[in-house]
DNA sequence: GGCTGTCTCCCCCGTGCGGGGGAGACAAAA
DNA sequence: TTTTGTCTCCCCCGCACGGGGGAGACAGCC
């Protein structure tokens, strides 16, 4: 038999947290270890009691959601988090999920619904209400082959292209001439059919030859 | 009761078929309605049959399951679709979820779990599996607020900034002397704290100001 | 009335960059 | 062997751009 799932509930509101309390404990394989009513004391009481997952209100004073959430991350990686909010859904679910936050659903979800999401969380998928995963979904690039062959050497002066770096600078790094580096930013220009650097490292960034982190 | 939900099945093995089917129709509410062995022959059938999901492999000859999945959505985009791959996650799973595909599922998915994506996925949800979910959540970029605080009019200039005109044609297109613009991307890379134009349209794009799509 | 912010416009200057050439070294393919 | 592709380096030219300065018109706020 498994053992059964601890859970922390975290919610300014009582009515709340005894409801979601009473419809989890219905459950034989749940059980709420704690309940706190903001962030801070969520926080403290997670790391205390050590549940596997929390369910957390988005809206709370004092210390919210995604602030516990954050911090909770740091601190505890391995609790998952069930994210509770209204029936809108809020643009911060775009730092929640890349974040890495498992779960997010909605206050009007049904207790069957909310209890399955409970375990697909803590078995370690992700569990996103529909909308919610509809907006983040919109999100998603497609993913274009490369369809311009660029040489290996000219997809390294692509990626340096993207830098603040002016050529001579990424020829001193690179240990070559700046007119060898203008010269592969020519013909980079002139394969990509683009009329500047911008340009370039855009479309660049639209076929996925280039990711929007790395910063040389 | 509710209706039977109408399966078609698309998969070049044929025991792979037979054997998802004999699972399904294990289901009181599942019903498969008919069988296709590529993309083309299963295009045809989704037409006439009208199901209400199709199960679509994606590696398939004369006509794969993305080719398939993008031409259904165009022809009968009610009709939801499940993708069904080895246990590599591909690629491609960003274009199709960026087309909007409703399931994703490897080959190695438990029955039961099969059935539950499929309800989800016909009730409007999306269901992917765990790792494609990762790989996908893994793309979503965090929705920083705005910390820089750009004038309206910046913002605009900025977003022109974005495309392949130089100052003088934006400022021709905006009705406004060359002067004007360059003095608000002056101010725009003051205030951003870039070096050129390009670093700022890269920066700009972090942060969430523009989107990586169609250019001015 | 002042003060502040925004939008508009102007000047100058230096340089980074795009576009046009060309060329040598080397390796792999034909 | 010749040819092709890649990487390297060089020259010149003109323009777009970044950075410095200043200024007038207007709206809103105190």
């Amino acid at each position: 038999m498994p053992e059964s799932i601890r859970i922390l509930i975290v919610d300014d509101h009582a009515v709340v947290r005894k409801g979601l309390a009473m419809v989890l404990r219905l459950e034989s394989d749940l059980e709420v270890v704690g309940e706190a009513e903001n962030g801070r004391i969520g926080l403290e009481a997670a790391k205390n009691l050590n549940p596997d997952i929390v369910l957390v209100d988005l809206v709370m004073p004092e210390m919210d959601g995604q602030e516990m959430a954050l911090a909770l991350r740091k601190s505890n990686p391995k609790i998952k988090v069930m994210m509770l909010t209204g029936t809108e859904v809020d643009d911060r679910v775009f730092d929640l999920v890349a974040a890495g936050i498992e779960g997010y659903v909605l206050k009007n979800i049904e207790p069957g619904e909310l209890v399955r999401a409970i375990h697909a969380v803590v078995h370690g998928e992700a569990y996103l209400h529909p909308d919610v995963m509809k907006k983040v979904l919109g999100r998603i690039q497609p993913h274009h082959a490369p369809s311009i062959s660029l040489t290996p050497r000219e997809i390294e002066i692509l990626e340096w292209m993207a830098s603040p770096n002016t050529y001579k600078q990424i020829a001193g790094q690179l240990n070559v001439s700046e007119e060898t580096v203008r010269s592969h930013a020519k013909n980079i220009l002139e394969k990509m059919k683009q009329p500047n650097r911008a340009q370039a490292v855009l479309a660049a960034m639209r076929i996925g030859l280039i990711k929007l982190d790395e910063g040389k």
